[in-house]
DNA sequence: GTCTGTGAAGAAGTTCACAGCC
DNA sequence: GGCTGTGAACTTCTTCACAGAC
């Protein structure tokens, strides 16, 4: 009957999250720290993936509140207006190390500057836009992309009457040179916007280029390194799951209610 | 809190998914009645939220399979054109009940079926597509949604010179007017593209309009009655995540190796 | 022999509930 | 009193591995 609920290795891990004060927290930019080599590894790298995007939703919500004045909050408070519930919020935040007061709350200023440190957002990432169509414009107009931080810095499509032309300020390159270009510019996340038989091809390109994360709009499953990281974001499946819930309704209703 | 169920005593349970044939399926499972008199009977429990958005996946896949004339398909493929692993996808096939072969694999033709019944994709869901900006006029001419059955059939803003003019075929419509037209029209499903400080006004008016489903790109976390569904696409976090696993890779890197 | 369907084990994620500090 | 931080309980999801149909 062993609880255990740790990782993979049953050896005495004991998650080590949350170090009692004493900030030793890597930061992103720091080679930091030392080969460990035996035993465990003091450093926390454990944020589980599904806590990861609600962070982000932190950080935005506690921006908004710091630009209206707001200099602590509770998790109460934060946890409403991310729309999670409290606990999860505070277990998410404890991930980060312990920066809130008990009896008080959390110091809006230090949960930012800690969100943006462990989201990597302390460093730029430059962002290509590849298919420049209906959605691809939108994108690259978006104008420095969502939060800053996130500069778009390189366009390429494949049709000729657009290379060239420049688009939110940044002329269109051609997708053959996208390995080229990525290369030469630095980027760091691709982002796929291009009609479906495109995308692995664009895909493949973008490794080339040595882009180590894909956002990929194109209703496509993408093969690609394992060290390069892909999103996907599927409207078709979002507006299906939304059929299916809608669905879901109707079966269970037993009698004259509407079901649109 | 007395809940208790899975696990532990998961002999008495066995939990009797996957009713064969049958139509519509609420495979109940008596309820050990309790002590809850009044709550309602949501006990259906049939398929898992996991699962639902990879259903759509695969109904994608196969679809596309089927154009080649494909006629049957064993897990193992499908599994891999969908990046899934095949006990995954034969455990999430196996919550339509049971419509493979042993030793052959599934009919193409069958299981395309299954799923569009599953996913609600039998009936048509009208779209309202709110904010016509970048965004709003891409998804706008996406011209009928991805895969039909979603066709847009209004479209709103707030902008007066856009009132009346046509975007892919229809009318814009002023926001105010959005839970008539959308009534009128018999919308279940509203696309919020506005900027942030609209989105909740606008999600208010849907929901008075009778829509039954959002799906929200506005970074605003929306607050709406327990029978709408929601579903958040927030391009600012997508990117935020992906930042974090480049960070997370660079804090891991021992040496000279180029991270962005 | 091949491939599905599925209990059961395992891992990940969420919620509870309370100790500990203000 | 109020609020955080967190082990432990609980729930959901994934993977394993094999019985059973072809």
């Amino acid at each position: 009957m062993v609880s255990q609920r740790g990782r993979r290795n049953g050896a005495a891990v004991a998650r080590k999250l949350s170090t009692p004060d004493a900030d030793n927290a890597p930061t992103a930019e720091m080679p930091a720290v030392t080969e460990n080599g035996t035993e465990e590894v003091a450093r926390v790298r454990a944020i589980p993936e599904a806590a990861v995007a609600r962070l982000a939703v932190y950080l935005r919500v506690l921006s908004a509140m710091a630009e209206q004045g707001a200099t602590t909050v509770a998790s109460e408070e934060l946890a409403t207006s991310a729309g999670v519930n409290s606990a999860k919020l505070r277990k998410d935040l404890s991930y980060l190390g312990s920066y809130g007061t008990r009896g008080v709350g959390y110091e809006v200023a230090v949960l930012v500057g800690q969100l943006e440190r462990v989201l990597g957002l302390t460093r730029q990432h430059k962002v290509a836009v590849v298919g420049i169509g209906n959605l691809g414009h939108a994108l690259a107009n978006y104008g420095g992309f969502p939060g800053r931080g996130f500069p778009v810095e390189a366009l390429f499509d494949i049709d000729p009457d657009l290379i060239g032309v420049p688009v939110g300020g940044i002329p269109v390159s051609h997708l053959n040179d996208i390995p080229e270009v990525c290369s030469e510019r630095g980027i760091s996340i691709g982002v796929i916007a291009t009609p479906p038989p495109a995308a692995q091809t664009v895909a493949d390109r973008l490794v080339q280029g040595g882009v180590q994360c894909i956002l990929n709009f194109a209703p496509v499953v993408l093969q690609v390194p394992d060290h390069v990281e892909v999103r996907k974001v599927d409207l078709a499946v979002e507006l299906q799951i939304l059929s299916f819930h809608v669905a879901r309704r109707a079966e269970n209703v037993g009698n004259g209610m509407v079901v649109r």
